[in-house]
DNA sequence: CTTAGGG
DNA sequence: CCCTAAG
């Protein structure tokens, strides 16, 4: 399985390029009307791509909206060919042998295995010895649309994208996305097929009707349909969480614009800043001002633009909105920032810190040619000196901590406070906290990290739950790493940090272990005693 | 706000 | 540590 995946991986890598050079083009078209860019673009990747790639552009550059109508309808026929695309568009000597049987719009359904097997090879350009019909298809699929949310019933791929079989008897709703896709900008464009290929398959309302509508119009009926969809579902409960792609992946697919955002942002952040004396501002703590405010940053951008046209996600700003709002409030002297120092007691105070340090960081790429830069300077240093005496509490209450709790070796972790490039302070966890941490979790269980955090690590106002989360994965990952064999006590690598001692990894080990098997699962309430007792078990499910 | 996971 | 989707 796990080969599998991993050669899966290899596979999409490898086709990087294709998929790129069919998705810029892609995006191109649909945002302008002119092909000039389109074919700028083109030329452009020419050269690097060479016996592949033609197919792609032929799919895209044919892609008017009729074409793509009626090559949809062809698909219908119970021809077992893939049909070949209205082929108006010859610029490109799309007429690889090969992927005739990827033009234009492809059925992957109605093809036989050694059919798929050569649609696979010319799209990764590999042989492939599989024979899983279903698995060829997804991996055909995945390939062409760059996504992995490719369902495991029919679809068709037209575009580059999933689309079902069923919508194509929908003629109103799939005019109504091209038009969309026409007006929108690339990010939405890739959110809005993602989301297509995403939430189709899961609405079962729709996919009762779309079948009902190609149960009577397509020929060859699905007599299989409610095993497919078993499967489908089968999949959608299965594994884990699922993520859909994070905002900063679709970012990442439009690098461009990024430029001009830059200076837009910055003023535009001045205007926000203006709004924050309201009432409400001043009320709400620092940390839910954020969300607000930033979404308020980003409309008035919006709407004050300069008519580019934007789009609106990779206007977003990257990090946490609030950090950022936090921290641009004080550029304006009428913002709550001096109350908040004011009354701010620690805890707070080093969130201001923090905020100072990410924020720095977030700006460095920036060109910082406003006058804020000043203020950025002067910041800095007053954060700088608030740093350095909030460390210094803490690190006398860590010291503190780690005596009584243990041997600890406790190495000054302060990095040199040189001019903040840095984020969070970064602290060593010391063996103190790493014992108290696999105690949290021998206690309350792995995963209920707010609570350890609240009851076991109550002296520690930074670690944060995620924080202790992140660092029983690391634990777990060096115990297991360490290996079951006892040996290496020593660490392997002449770490720069504390070596963990491998009675406490194989704690960990042990930990683990317990949790992940033990189905036991006692009510979140009680806690239990400790030590030889019952450990608390997180719910298996989990794992 | 918390968790879980990927980066 | 950070970031962010899911709950």
């Amino acid at each position: 399985m796990l080969q599998k995946v991993k050669q899966e991986e290899r596979l999409r890598l490898s086709s990087e390029s294709l998929i790129h050079s069919a998705k810029c083009m892609d995006v191109k078209c649909q945002t302008s009307d002119s092909c000039n860019e389109t074919q700028a673009c083109n030329d452009k990747l020419q050269p690097e791509n060479t016996s592949m790639e033609t197919a792609p552009s032929s799919m895209v550059l044919n892609g008017s909206c009729s074409a793509l109508l009626r090559s949809a309808e062809a698909c219908l026929g119970p021809a077992n060919e893939v049909v070949t695309s209205m082929s108006s568009v010859s610029e490109c000597t799309s007429s690889k042998p090969d992927f005739s049987i990827l033009k234009g719009e492809i059925c992957l359904d109605n093809l036989s295995i050694r059919e798929l097997q050569e649609a696979f090879r010319a799209t990764f350009g590999r042989q492939t010895s599989v024979k899983d019909k279903l698995w060829l298809k997804r991996r055909i699929t995945m390939g062409l649309t760059n996504s992995c949310d490719v369902p495991t019933t029919s679809f068709v791929i037209k575009d580059n994208k999933v689309v079902h079989k069923e919508m194509k008897e929908e003629p109103s709703r799939l005019q109504l996305s091209q038009t969309e896709a026409g007006s929108m900008s690339t990010d939405q464009v890739t959110d809005a097929t993602i989301n297509n290929s995403q939430t189709l398959p899961s609405s079962p309302t729709d996919r009762t009707e779309d079948l009902q509508v190609s149960g009577k119009q397509l020929r060859k009926p699905f007599c299989e349909y409610d095993e497919k969809n078993e499967n489908l579902q089968m999949e959608q409960f299965a594994g884990k969480r699922v993520r859909k792609p994070t905002r900063r992946y679709i970012e990442e697919l439009s690098e461009f614009e990024t430029r001009e955002c830059t200076a837009k942002l910055l003023s535009s952040v001045k205007n926000s800043g203006h709004c924050q004396s309201s009432p409400k501002s001043r009320i709400r703590p620092v940390r839910d001002i954020g969300s607000q405010s930033i979404s308020f940053s980003t409309r008035q951008d919006s709407l004050g633009g300069f008519g580019i046209q934007v789009p609106y996600v990779s206007r977003v700003r990257r990090g946490r909105p609030r950090k950022n709002f936090a921290t641009l409030m004080k550029y304006h002297p009428s913002g709550i920032a001096s109350n908040r120092v004011k009354k701010a007691p620690r805890i707070p105070a080093m969130q201001q810190n923090s905020e100072i340090g990410s924020r720095v960081r977030k700006a460095r790429p920036l060109p910082m040619h406003t006058p804020q830069r000043n203020f950025v300077d002067e910041i800095g240093k007053r954060d700088a000196e608030t740093i350095n005496s909030d460390e210094e509490q803490d690190l006398r209450l860590e010291k503190f901590d780690a005596a009584g709790d243990n041997t600890d070796n406790n190495a000054d972790t302060r990095p040199p406070l040189t001019g903040g490039v840095r984020r969070k302070h970064h602290r060593a966890w010391t063996l103190g906290e790493v014992l108290k941490l696999v105690d949290g979790v021998a206690r309350y269980g792995a995963g209920r990290w707010s609570e350890i955090r609240r009851l076991a690590f109550a002296s520690y106002s930074y670690r944060t739950s995620v924080d202790l989360k992140d660092k029983w994965r690391n634990l777990l990952r060096a115990s297991l790493a360490q290996g079951p064999t006892d040996r290496g006590a020593k660490n392997s690598r002449k770490h720069t940090s504390i070596p963990i001692p491998a009675a406490i990894l194989s704690r960990v080990r042990e930990l683990a272990e317990m949790q992940s098997q033990t189905g036991i699962e006692l009510g979140p309430s009680k806690i239990t005693g400790r030590g030889g007792g019952i450990v608390q078990e997180k719910g298996s499910g989990f794992l």
